[in-house]
DNA sequence: TATTACTATGAAATCCTTTTCATTTACGGA
DNA sequence: TCCGTAAATGAAAAGGATTTCATAGTAATA
């Protein structure tokens, strides 16, 4: 109410700083800072005042001064590659550890292009986080290539081969290996498997998987075309059409996820097929709709939430320069629904 | 491969600074930050050395430095309350907004905790952002409040009601009236409500709108209990039980939102109605489940995208001190799948 | 050649904290 | 009352960029 407000420029938002504080009280600016990062060097009274002022006026530090000053920021970053509930369930499990360490969290997504992701990362290395844990099956050679300074990051999710960056996986081969010895178990032999996109490393470890398991029950796993695709409902619907267009058709189709599950699944009904009796859908992920889909989707459960937890807790070792476990290999359980049923 | 890197403290990821690149040149750091942000003051061949020389030693600007210095930091945080797609697809059309203004965002979630909103807002307030959308139907009471500084913010899809703040949303009440509508006009006359959390503002909103659109059309909106709950999907469920339990049935349920929609479907098909036959349903949001269920869901679609471009848009404006619009109000519309069918 | 008018560069201030190091104050003991 | 030591405070540097203002250098004109 006095002359406060200086003249200033920016708008009404102008803040107060840790000096007009400190003059308005006729101490030195290291006391004020004093009074609130470490209050016990204080004598009482000094203390019980700076805090009244700083109360009364409304005083925040600038965290970017500060960042500045201490050379950190105690923020990191999650880079997802899509704002699918997949990788948003790792953000989940990053924040709950994040929190448990009074780390701050904030999500950036990349749309899958790798410039995008390298942006996220050059941020993070010039100063604006502390790490990052990066969701994205980035492409590993870039990665080691980066000519830009390269942040502390921990890999969460995606298998990126090359990369000396610590990880927190799951084997995917091995989710896809199961998927297929669930069909097999169940007394099924002609099985076809709806690929991931081309290129993309995670769906080339499904695929492996798939083939793995087949040539070990002696089959073919090359009998049905393999039809890679996105990750996409219509995609699913597409190449369910043509495998039922085969003949004779699959009894079990493994998925390489449950969106492409959703479409095959829906293919299958259009055909007046009975899923779980006619034909077998498993697909992997445990995504949301899985067990909200009529019928409930058959899958291979990955510990999404648990991925990202343990991703943090790495990211958080690594800052704190303890040298933690490099890499981490979570175990995924199958989840059996109403869409795999025994060969008939 | 001289004698580069100093002694420092750090890890490896000991960055160039803008001095190092200077000293190195015999220049002064002044012109090495000209030849970065305004090349056309040097002369050309210092120009090239720089920047050569910034190449080569892989400088990159410290940005916390900078955005102290030039006390903005080009991003902006989006607030969500929860990690549902619903509220990621605004995140999506904030970002694309964004980058068509160059501006980078970040996300963070509150789980709807207040506290963890106001935590966001501190945040950009101190400095580490230029401004904030909240998708957070928050409390706008403690918005006002707000003893720190608040940061420059648009509120998006929530129906803050009593905030000055710039704000973009839909009218929840008038979609609840078309959905109710809908309804009627197919002829169904025994309509209930399930409603979302008791004390939610859009879920209040949307009860409202049902109320007065069956009082418009002389009928009683009371005649079956209004059960009020989370937007989840087992919510729907029992809610759906209950509601199947009266004498006589309703006809037609309108649900507060496409999770519940889908609770009261699965009850439905439990006891063998048909759904879309012997009872419609209808919800809002036009969720990407809605679509995608079986039978596809009639649903008050809301333009989430959009929502966030234009918020984004406001923000920039603000930013930029252009005063703009201060309330938006964007259509929702109907889409009519398979849920809804003639009153029989 | 001398003078003027630019142009290209550098020195230093600034953004706001935190923290080291030095100094002053207070206190207990003799 | 005085001294030694510990405690409380302040002055100033540091963190890394940008930008204003001043200066040195260059070119053009008379």
């Amino acid at each position: 109410m006095t002359k406060s407000r200086k003249k200033s420029g920016r708008s009404d938002s102008q803040s107060v700083t840790i000096k007009e504080v400190a003059n308005k009280l006729g101490v030195s600016p290291a006391t004020v800072s004093r009074a609130l990062a470490r209050p016990e060097l204080l004598r009482t009274d000094t203390r019980k005042r700076v805090l009244d002022a700083v109360e009364r006026l409304g005083y925040q530090p600038n965290l970017i001064a500060r960042d500045l000053r201490l050379q950190k920021t105690h923020l990191v970053f999650v880079v997802v590659p899509t704002l699918s509930p997949f990788f948003l369930e790792v953000f989940r499990g990053v924040e709950r550890s994040a929190r448990e360490n009074s780390y701050a969290v904030l999500m950036g997504h990349t749309e899958r292009d790798s410039s995008r992701e390298h942006r996220f990362l050059d941020q993070a290395a010039s100063g604006r986080a502390d790490g990052v844990i990066l969701v994205t099956s980035s492409d590993s050679a870039a990665l080691a290539n980066r000519r830009m300074r390269m942040p502390p990051s921990v890999v969460a999710l995606a298998a990126a081969d090359g990369t000396r960056l610590p990880t927190v996986r799951v084997d995917h081969r091995l989710a896809a290996i199961n998927a297929t010895n669930h069909l097999l178990a169940l007394g099924h032999r002609r099985i076809a498997h709806i690929a991931g996109p081309e290129g993309q490393t995670i769906a080339a470890h499904r695929r492996d998987g798939f083939n793995q398991a087949m040539l070990a029950a002696g089959l073919d796993p090359t009998t049905y075309p393999c039809l890679a695709g996105p990750y996409a409902v219509p995609r699913g619907e597409s190449a369910m059409e043509t495998l039922l267009t085969c003949n004779p058709r699959p009894t079990a189709v493994f998925a390489g996820n449950d969106e492409l599950a959703v479409g095959a699944i829906q293919a299958i009904k259009r055909v007046g097929l009975r899923v779980g009796k006619d034909i077998s859908i498993i697909g992997v992920d445990d995504q949301r709709i899985a067990s909200l889909y009529e019928p409930p989707i058959t899958t291979i459960r990955v510990p999404t939430e648990e991925l990202g937890y343990r991703a943090m807790q790495m990211l958080v070792d690594v800052l704190r320069g303890k040298a933690s476990e490099t890499d981490l290999l979570l175990p995924t359980s199958l989840v059996i629904r109403a869409t795999t049923g025994p060969a008939m």
